[in-house]
DNA sequence: GCTGTATGTTGGCAACGATAACATTATACC
DNA sequence: GGTATAATGTTATCGTTGCCAACATACAGC
């Protein structure tokens, strides 16, 4: 399958994205070089532009991979225990980014991966397209915070606002970590007490309830 | 004072700074070109290369540059009453990351700005040499938090930690919002609750990391 | 087998980063 | 003022990269 057959390669598109995975870690967003992806692949130089338009095509397609493996790690990350489900997602997503800091940078860079709207079909014609994985990954996310805030508030439908500010808080501590932005005098910040707190936002509107997760 | 005298520019780093803020803005970051720049300045291609070592080099000047601009942002917006200072200044912190995304962006990302540790003279003989804008900028956006917690709670010196979820939570909707990564529609951030609500925090760790830089 | 399409190769161009060798101006020092 | 020296800018050049055009090869349906 994955062998190369002398003039055909095979499955070139999936080892780009897979070598592409290795080389924007070592070699960060702008060091990332197709042509030396495609001698890495043992292809020649132009080969890569049959798969992808250009440049930025494939870094695209790279940030569709990492959501892609962001989707798959948030859903292993799901315990048993519904009331350990943030705490949990927040370690997972923040493991995520660590693992791959220059992924999930690019991931998060504007005009990268745009976010489809849903499953409208944009082209009438075509079929109802299922949304990419973007958006299932986010979507996923959202849809915990909004469970977990209904759960602790006992209101059915949540609102935007908490889920926007847990998901802000943990999508911050993330940048500040991977970008080591935490070079005042203060030390390293518990991460882990961090990650495990940010649910205490979702009960702000109702300050009297207690708050005690555990 | 800024005209050329024909063979010699003038100031010709602090003219390709001005160039680069507004390259890095309609090119971006990776598009940025050096040469672009010094043909903008009406001068050779190699001459920046008198004054910055590498790009690298003149992107880490524009980040420092880009540090000064926010501590001179964050400055001006203290307000009179003491107990509006974080509100204003979280909206200066939004109003000059919004105004200016790529920049900030290249401000916080890894390896391009180092903050300096403070005051302590690296080389023995040296004067203890001031710290840098970067420094100077995340110092006093720290003292702040800190002093505006430590007002709330009537402690003296707070946790790190509150003061590194408050900046996580700024830092978060600062880059969801550049990112344009929102799809919940969101409006104005929640300044009081930042505000009532990071302070709790502290009183799991023991405060005797200070923040009080001075 | 023949033909059309998908896929990969070779050659080449322009832009860019970076360096070396050279030219010109400013500055310090007498 | 005159000169040595450093600072600053220019020209020429190399290596790398993105990207395109023209060509070559493999595969699939008939």
């Amino acid at each position: 399958m994955s062998g190369k057959k002398g003039y055909h390669h095979g499955n070139l598109p999936e080892t780009l994205l897979g070598l592409g995975l290795e080389a924007i870690e070592s070699e960060g967003r702008e060091g990332l070089s197709l042509r030396a992806l495609a001698e890495r692949a043992g292809v020649s130089k132009a080969a890569p532009y049959r798969h992808f338009a250009d440049r930025d095509d494939f870094l695209s397609a790279l940030a569709n991979e990492g959501y892609r493996l962001l989707y798959e790690a948030l859903r292993a990350a799901v315990p048993p225990r519904e009331s350990e489900i943030l705490p949990s997602l927040g370690r997972a997503y923040l493991a995520f980014a660590l693992s791959r800091p220059s992924l999930y940078r690019l991931m998060t860079a504007p005009g990268v991966c745009v976010v489809d709207q849903g499953s409208a079909a944009s082209v009438p014609g075509a079929p109802p397209s299922e949304p990419g994985w973007p958006r299932r990954a986010l979507l996923f996310l959202a849809e915990c915070l909004a469970r977990d805030a209904a759960r602790q508030v006992g209101e059915p439908v949540p609102s935007a606002d908490s889920a926007a500010a847990a998901w802000a808080y943990i999508h911050g501590l993330v940048m500040l970590r991977i970008d080591e932005l935490f070079p005042l005098d203060y030390g390293e910040p518990d991460w882990e007490f961090l990650a495990g707190t940010f649910p205490r936002l979702q009960s702000r509107r109702d300050p009297d309830s207690g708050l005690t997760g555990s």
